[in-house]
Formats: structure tokens, sequence, C-alpha cells
DNA sequence: AATTTTAAAGAGACCGGTCTCAATGTCATT
DNA sequence: AATGACATTGAGACCGGTCTCTTTAAAATT
């Protein structure tokens, strides 16, 4: 009886057959929808599983047909919101593909993230969607892509996977950003990010190994420097990894002598504890500092004052991966797809002129 | 070649056994990490695999066992913070237990539900944490335990189904928040879910059948009962499904000649529209509408008046329900469990006394 | 040296589906 | 009536692991 728990009720197909007095082929092609049977014998065999619960196992199944019909999913935090959003836009378009989702989370870490992607290649799922941690490190998914495992990159790319990608115009959105600021006469503009750097301090976009943050900090440095603003490098800060370090690092920069005018936030998490560290500190936004963050996360435009927010097709870019995703599975055939989703800068309340001082 | 994408370079045992020389079934007890094996041989078959590049068939290996090492997730929306940090809570500890996670939406929907059900039964998950949409209808949940599948309820119980169940006290919190308004002298004290009823009225507690709801607004109901005001159920909004209806709902509700006094959001995706509809209808939080709200979100304490919440120990509740799921897998033989986590009223800035007309 | 004990390795069944190929039956064609 | 085409059904191999049972070899015992 202890085992009886165990294995379920478990029927199978040549219990159905027997009840229904046809061959173990036979009603295999019934239950499993394939092959030519005539009316008489469906409907025996139909009603056979009926009284017997007959469930298919889906585990037999995937081994003989190779596909497991679930796709791998890791994303640093489904905490954050906006990898909770874009899980949602895989899943909605993943199901009605008639696929299911493993959602691990790495935590951004890349040790976790290998683990990830070998717990899943075991698990043989058919695709695999991801959101790497470090783009220059993907031996492990290069691994993947090797066995022939159709991968998507989501929100980050890598020049050394040649696989399809989707992202959002990250540079770009940056770039407005950051003109934006530095026509209302910014100088001292800071962008925070939780990516973090060996010694945990910034000194070239290459230090940077997240795609998206990358391509942002490049255009953030690209606009500066093409309005004459030198060695805003030092402005640069890295390793916001959680609220806690979030708020030691704002703090310390807002305290110094030295303090910005304008934050870039590289997420809503880190906007949010600018947030609270400004009002902790008795600051305010936008007459003591501006704040301009990505990710337009649902609250942003209801604090005061609402923030201003670089709007990302969040949902979209996880949606958009998983279209890519199915349409190789149904046709592996293509070359690598880069798909880049527009950003729009939403203009709200929490920036204004720099003072001159 | 085309065969080779599909299956991948599939290394199996039988290839590890020819290659370093033994039996499948003595490669297979190195590979499978059981049974007794001499060093030397131990030595042979590793480095064969690792030659080959060796990757265990998880899906093969279930079959026999007839552990996936899977369990499935059914929320009503990871895009809801308040799930998706319960699944992180479910996803640390059930990763730490060797477990995948299959996440699947329900959107709330039972069909949807029950179908999620079916799709992980067949997919054999070793366990399934569920946070039932309705808990009056909760046939495919018993078929499911039935079948001995172990089976955690997250947030919403259900007398129907005696299983391990993960809640927190809700009735409580609603008790408390309720006594508090009236103490400031509300009268008019609304309520707004995203639950509905087929004619999308409140009528009586026992329309609400999502556990924790019916809980929260029998412990207001009863409250105010306690206090003398009758007929309170006609404060109770239902069907905020989503913003726009929240929206609709919210709007006629305080354009209405009998405006309440002060509004308990059921969770803060609710309370945020809440927050917006005040805004544009040039009403003051808390001067004119005293605002309460379940789950405090991360945001809730930025917004000016930050907002008055009953903080949930959400990440615990998907963390605990992740552990009675994972003792049990170990030890089936317990009891049900109930376990009631407690909430906490965080006093901000939104509520103040009614103005006595 | 003969016998017993024990460790290690091999053979092959099995899990529950799918799938190929052969066998049977039916009906139209010549 | 004989032949061929086509529709159904059955038998059994196979997927890639695990696991039981046997066999073999080495060590221990008498």
């Amino acid at each position: 009886m202890d085992k009886s728990s165990n294995k379920a009720n478990s029927v199978t197909v040549a219990d159905v057959a027997r009840k229904a007095g046809v061959s173990k082929a036979t009603a295999a092609r019934v239950l499993g929808g394939y092959g030519i049977v005539s009316d008489r014998v469906r409907e025996a065999v139909t009603t056979a599983a009926r009284l017997l619960e007959y469930r298919t196992n889906e585990l037999a199944r995937s081994m003989t047909t190779g596909r497991s019909g679930s796709i791998g999913v890791v994303v640093g935090d489904i905490e954050n919101p906006f990898f909770s959003l874009a899980v949602r836009g895989i899943t909605d378009i993943v199901r009605k593909a008639g696929f299911t989702v493993i959602l691990i989370n790495s935590g951004e870490d890349i040790d976790t993230e290998r683990a990830a992607v070998r717990t899943l290649l075991s698990k043989r799922v058919d695709g695999l969607i991801i959101s790497p941690a470090k783009d220059n490190d993907v031996e492990h998914l290069q691994e993947a892509t090797r066995s022939g495992l159709p991968l998507v990159l989501l929100d980050r790319g890598s020049e050394a996977l040649d696989v399809d990608t989707v992202i959002a115009d990250d540079r770009h959105a940056a770039e407005n950003v950051t003109r934006k600021l530095i026509r209302l006469g910014h100088r001292h503009i800071a962008y925070v990010t939780a990516c973090d750097t060996p010694d945990h301090r910034f000194h070239t976009v290459e230090d940077i190994n997240t795609g998206s943050v990358r391509r942002r900090i490049a255009g953030f440095l690209g606009v500066c420097a093409e309005a004459g603003l030198s060695g805003m490098e030092r402005w640069v800060r890295v390793g916001a990894v959680n609220p806690e370090q979030t708020r030691r690092i704002v703090t310390d920069m807002l305290q110094s002598p030295q303090r910005p005018t304008a934050i870039i936030a590289s997420d809503s998490m880190i906007a949010l504890e600018i947030f609270k560290v400004h009002r902790q500190l008795g600051l305010s936004i936008p007459d003591d500092v501006s704040l301009v963050s990505f990710h337009d996360a649902d609250w942003t435009s209801v604090t005061s004052p609402p923030i201003t927010v670089v709007r990302q097709p969040v949902y979209n870019l996880g949606a958009t991966a998983a279209k890519l995703l199915v349409e190789r599975l149904n046709d592996a055939g293509q070359t690598a797809r880069k798909v880049v989703l527009r950003t729009e800068v939403v203009e709200r309340a929490s920036i204004r002129e720099a003072e001159r001082p």
C-alpha cells in the first residue's frame, strides 16, 4: 500500500487495452491521437480509458518522442517586477503553444545559472529562454546550443552567441535620458546599477557584463562625452544588488561633498530605494536631485513627484522571446534573429533644471 | 542530420559503457551513483562519460524511479507582486531540496486551473502547490490527492480538502483594520476585492469562494456588526479583476452620492488603482477618504501619503508551503497540517478620523 | 587445498509510451 | 473466382535509464 501511494494508481495503455479488448498498439493509437482506428474501437477504448481514469504519462511519451513539452526559463529574480512581467509574457505565449514552463531563478549568479542550464538540459527541455547573468561567460549556453537546443536570449544579448535575441533599445533610451538631463543643465549625473564588478567599482564599460546595462552605460557615457563632459565614469555606481546595498551606495553618494544633481536608476527597485533614501536624508526630488528610472513599474506614477521613466515593453519582451522560441521549435532551420523593441521616455515630474551654482 | 539536431547528440549509458569497456549495468551504477563499483572501474566510467559529454536523461530516470524531481506550482498571476514574492519563497526552498518548479498561471480561472492540474499530473510532478481560484470547486484537487499526489494549499484553504495548508491570519487582520477605522469614526467603509460573483455584486460572504478574501470579509462584516453597523454588505465591491475594472468600480463608488469615507483594498494592485482614481478625481487621501491595503508592497511606503497596510509574510507563505511539501515528500505518512502565519498592521499615513458630518 | 563468503560485474527485464512492420479483413476490380 | 488496394489491427522493438538476479572472481576460512 505504500507503493500504491508512491506510483499513484498508475493506469497504463496496456490496462486500457485489456479492458477494451484490443491490442496495446491500438489503444495507444486512440489514446495518443495518432494513426488510424475504426470508430467502434475508438469508442471502446475511450470509454475504457474513462472508466479506468487513464491519464497519459507524459514522461513516457517524452521518452520516445524526444520532446518534453516544456521549456526552461532562467531569470535573475522572479521577485523583480521586471522579470515577473516578462515571465508572464513568456508563459502566456508558451502555454498557447502547448508547452509548460520550468522556472529557475539564477539570482544573477553565474554558477547558479550554469547549474540551472545543466538541470534543464537533463530534464530535456525543448527550448531555453534565459536572461544571462554575464554575457562574457556563456560557455554553458554554447554547450546548450551545440547540443541542438533552441535558445533565446532575453533582455541581454551576447555577441559571442549567435542565437535569437530579444532586447530593448537600451542604448538609445539611455542616450535620450542623458541628453535630456544635460539639456537641463545637469553635469553631475549618476548611474546606479545592480551589476557588480570584482572590486565593486566602475572603471570602464567593459567591466559591465550584463548586456542591457552595458549598452545603457555606453549610451550614457557617450552622450556625456559628446557634450564635453569627461570623466563621467566616476558617477557610475555598481553593486546595488539588493535594497540594503542600494541604500548604502546611494546614501554614501548623496552625503559626499560632490553630490550628483541627477540620478539614473537602472531598474525600478533601485529607484524605489533612491526615493526612500532621499526622504530619509530630507532631500527633495526633483528640487535637490532629479531622478529617472528604467522600467515603468506601475507605482512610479503615484509617488510624489511621479517618476520620469524609460518605459520598456517588458511583457512584450517576454512574449516575443517566447514567440521566437516557439517558431524555432516548429522550424529549426532559420538563422538567428535579433529583435530590438522600442522604449519610450515617459515624462513625469521627477526631473528639473539643475541649479546653476 | 535533421534528426541529430532534434534528439541532440544524445549520449547514453550504453555509449559510455562501451567506451569504458564495461557493461551497461556497471556504467549505470557509476553514473547513477548507486550500487557498488570498484574504484578502478568508477574512474574509467567517469572519464569515458566526461570525454563523451554524457548527460543523464532525467526523463528516462524518472520513468523508472517514478519521481520526476519537479513540483507544480499554480498561482493566479505571477505578475501580481504577491504571487511573485511567494513563488520566490517556493523556488528557493524547493531548489535546495533538489526539485525544480513548473509554474502555471491560472489567471484565477477555474477551467485554466483544472487544465493546469491535469497537465501537471500528466507530467508526473512529485507534488503540487496551488493557490486555488475557488475553494468550493476542488474536484480536480481531490482527484490529485486521491491519486496520491502531495498537495499544499497556498494562501487559500478549503474545508473540503484535508491537506497541508498555509494561510495568513486574514480574518484577524481584517478585524484589526476594521476596528481601527471604526474607532476613527468611519461608518461608510468599503472593501474592494478582485474576487467576482456571477452577477458582479456582493450579497453574502458565501458568495466569495476565495478563502483568504472570504475570511477577510467575514472579519470586516463581523466587526461592523459588533459595532452596531448593519447592512455593511452593500459596501463590499467585487470584480476588481484588472486595473480597468478596478478604476471603473472605484470611480463609480467615489462619485455616487453615498461615498465611503474609508476603503480597504484587498491587494496592492487594487490599492494602486484606488490611489490613481483619487488623484484623478481630485480627492485627497486621507482627508477625503482613508485607505488601507492588504499586502505591504514595497512601494506603499513612498507614496504621499504612505499607505497603511496589512503586512503579510508573503515570502514565508511560499517558503513554508514549500517546506511542508518537501517534508511530506520525504515522509508521506503525516496528517494534514494547517499553518497560519501572523500578519501585522503597518501604520502609515493613509488613514485618519472620519469627518463628523 | 577445498570450501565458504563477499565484492564486483554482467545479463536482461522493466517502466509506459511510440512507432515500424507484418497480418488480417473488406471491398472493388477484372 | 482471383487479384489487388486499402483500411484496421496486432506483435514486438525501442527510448534510456533502474533494478533484480546471476555469474565470476577474489578473499577469507577451515
